[in-house]
DNA sequence: GGTAAACACCTTTTT
DNA sequence: GGTGTTTACC
């Protein structure tokens, strides 16, 4: 293979991103512009051309899937294996990074990685151990604060002792937690980013070895990375500079859990030598995609610049639909979705994206009952589950018997006749020794006199353990997974458990099994123990929400879910203010900034025909509002847009929403129909949502388009309709 | 220890 | 309004 099949396929902007010198790069690469494709051919470029070695190769991405499919796809460029590159996520690269140093890193070597379920509850068990009501420091905000802090790079003990007494409290709960940590052996996720970075940082021969062996680093999505992230990055390039970044200051959405656009200033500045490329030819939408789309971005300020363009047509206008409510919106989509499998398409070309995950319901609804097959993405994943989370559990303090998180979780479960009044002795047991439940559940077994039935059950929890702990020395992965299984008691505990829901879980139990027996840590060359590994990629790779689902269905996922991926056919739904953008972010300029990313992320991922929908009145939470269309829709130019309308002046011919006889009931006597379009010589046009009264007393609301709701008597406001 | 009633919550989410 | 979680009671 030679530089052409490297370059050939490629546009003249992607071309000289993949061959440019090696210095500091950025490119900027717009949606639908072949980022992972320049990502994955410069790395074939270093390879063949650079004459690199895999290994002088880090790449890194966000999410595993990204991961996967730049391993994937270079492999079937180049045709060979690529085992020996470090491709992984940020969080996925840190933990190989201090499990191979774990001593430097100040880790135990069977160090456990801990998902944002486990945090909170230990965050709560650690408040209550303080004597601290939930209700003042609520777990989530805590769990925000300490995260928020490692994502900054501060440790509790950096941080200024604050004159507020909250404040200060908060530092005292980071600090508890930190300790806790340590003494369990147990590293959170925002833990194995700065633990990365402070262990490359402070040891000068590390980091010198590994900013030798790292050539080139690569970074996708640069634009969601942190504090933290960025730093490490730095740390391994600023001598070399050949950090070659990929990203699009459009598309940042992640601004609320730490990312930082700014750090796309911050490598301008910290890298004064470095290059800019833009790609801004889009493979993917129509041209009138593409317009809205850079007009409504349009609308944003400090924005690095770029445009996009394409040589598609211009295609058709981007349909607008006023719903009357939310039923009659999920119903519109559905009914076009139809249209387009009766055209011919396919299902699994078509996504329904919304702002709010509650939104899904409507649309499930409708889905059902024309019993057209669909997916929702989001919600819980594979290792998520409560089931495999107690599995795991039984392994892990089998593993490590400090770890009391795990101890905690599973003591009770299934139940074993340990009660609140046995625990609560033994917590206290083990905060008067200052050791580990699992030392105090020792200690109270050997010395407690008699055989009540808390102590009988508490020995034969020790014995259990330490079954399972003889086993994990001898057996095979899958061995010691099923034994643990069976032998804890879950299995037969969720068989038992009601019908569906105990089977489902059984299910996934065995499920778990399999995924040990095939758990291969060939990508961990290291010798270390296989169960941590397994234990770690449980952590680090919660898996899919659903199985492999290989029906043809329609999707549905929130705006920020839709990020990467691309649909022929697209709704954005709810397009409302205070929905979508959010009502917090109404006031806030920045983040109403991020909200129109967020639009723009949404535009772009339709390749031939785009709805925009808002209800003219929807339930949320239990009220009714009559939001106004989204601002975002008004900032679209109106030639790239076209009204749709399935009711309205001019007939609803077969199938009046289902909703219209479940809200209010229309009054076929008064003059005007909910529904309705109107126009009134002041306000402009506007739609009728209530009808009462009659003669002279008949008023109706009407929700108009620039000035909102008004109740109006008919006989005096002149609308005509 | 398991169930029902009361209660809080209500963007977005990957690792 | 709907859901998930804590509390109260048997």
């Amino acid at each position: 293979m030679d530089a052409s099949a490297i370059i050939d396929s490629l546009n003249d902007k992607q071309r000289l991103a993949v061959s440019a010198p090696n210095r500091a790069t950025l490119v900027l690469a717009g949606a639908g512009s072949g980022k992972t494709r320049v990502l994955v051919h410069r790395i074939a470029w270093h390879l063949l051309i650079n004459r690199l070695a895999p290994h002088n190769i880090l790449a890194v991405t966000f999410t595993n899937k990204a991961a996967n499919e730049m391993r994937g796809r270079l492999e079937n460029l180049l045709g060979i294996s690529v085992r020996a590159m470090w491709i992984g996520t940020f969080h996925g690269l840190a933990h190989r990074l201090l499990r191979q140093h774990a001593k430097q890193a100040k880790l135990p070597d069977a160090f456990q990685v801990m998902d944002s379920d486990d945090q909170l509850r230990i965050i709560k068990r650690l408040l209550k151990n303080m004597n601290l009501d939930e209700e003042k420091w609520p777990p989530k905000q805590v769990q925000w604060f300490i995260n928020g802090h490692k994502e900054e790079g501060h440790r509790a003990r950096h941080l200024p002792e604050p004159g507020d007494p909250f404040q200060r409290q908060m530092r005292a709960i980071y600090l508890a937690y930190e300790e806790f940590c340590d003494r369990s052996g147990l590293v959170d996720f925002a833990e194995l980013l700065l633990r990365a970075h402070e262990t490359l940082r402070d040891n000068a021969d590390l980091l010198q070895f590994y900013r030798q062996r790292f050539q080139q680093v690569l970074v996708d999505e640069f634009q969601d990375t942190n504090t933290v992230q960025y730093a490490w990055l730095r740390l391994l390039t600023e001598e070399s500079n050949n950090l070659f970044i990929v990203g699009d200051d459009d598309q940042s959405i992640y601004g609320w859990r730490g990312a930082k656009v700014e750090n796309l200033h911050h490598f301008q500045r910290h890298y004064p030598d470095h290059q800019v490329i833009r790609l801004e030819q889009n493979y993917r939408s129509t041209g009138h995609i593409l317009s809205a789309a850079n007009h409504l971005i349009a609308n944003n300020e400090n924005r690095l610049g770029k445009e996009l363009w394409t040589e598609a047509k211009d295609g058709e206008p981007l349909a607008v639909y006023a719903a009357f409510n939310e039923q009659d919106e999920a119903y519109f989509a559905v009914e076009k979705i139809k249209q387009w499998i009766s055209d011919g398409g396919l299902r699994s070309e078509t996504a329904i994206l919304y702002r709010s995950n509650a939104q899904s319901r409507q649309f499930e609804e409708r889905l059902m009952t024309v019993g057209m097959p669909y997916r929702v993405y989001g919600g819980l994943r594979f290792f998520e589950r409560q089931e495999i989370k107690n599995a795991l559990a039984y392994l892990r303090l089998a593993a490590n018997r400090g770890d009391d998180a795990s101890f905690e979780r599973i003591v009770n479960t299934p139940t074993r006749g340990l009660g609140v009044k046995t625990l609560d002795d033994l917590r206290n047991l083990a905060r008067a020794q200052n050791c580990s439940l699992w030392q105090a559940a020792q200690l109270t077994a050997a010395q407690t006199q008699g055989s009540s039935r808390g102590l009988n059950a508490l020995k034969a929890f020790l014995k259990l353990i330490e079954d399972l702990a003889a086993l994990q020395a001898n057996e095979t992965l899958g061995d010691i997974v099923k034994y643990t299984i069976e032998h804890s008691g879950l299995l037969d505990y969720y068989r038992q458990e009601k019908q569906e829901r105990g089977e489902a879980r059984a299910e996934n139990l065995s499920e778990l099994i399999n995924a040990a027996k095939s758990f291969d840590a060939a990508d961990n060359p290291q010798n270390l123990g296989l169960l941590d590994l397994f234990l770690a990629h449980a952590a680090l790779e919660a898996g899919e929400a659903q199985g492999q689902s290989e029906q043809d269905c329609v999707q549905l996922m929130t705006l920020h879910a839709a990020k990467g991926l691309e649909f022929k056919l697209v709704f954005i739904v709810g397009l409302e203010d205070g929905l979508f953008p959010a009502q917090s972010a109404l006031l806030d300029p920045g983040r109403l900034q991020e909200e129109r990313r967020l639009c723009y992320v949404g535009l772009t991922r339709a390749m031939q025909k785009l709805y925009l929908s808002y209800a003219e009145s929807r339930r949320l939470y239990g009220k009714e509002t009559f939001p106004r269309p989204s601002r975002f829709i008004r900032e679209i130019p109106p030639h790239l847009l076209q009204e749709i309308r399935l009711r309205g002046q001019i007939d609803r011919p077969t199938a009046p929403a289902p909703t219209f006889a479940a809200g209010s009931p229309t009054r076929p006597s008064g003059s005007f129909r909910i529904g309705q379009t109107v126009r009134h010589a002041k306000f402009g046009e506007g739609v009728v949502l209530q009808c009462e009264g009659s003669g002279a007393q008949e008023r109706v609301q009407v929700n108009f388009r620039d000035t909102g709701l008004k109740w109006l008597i008919v006989v005096l406001a002149k609308l005509e309709g």
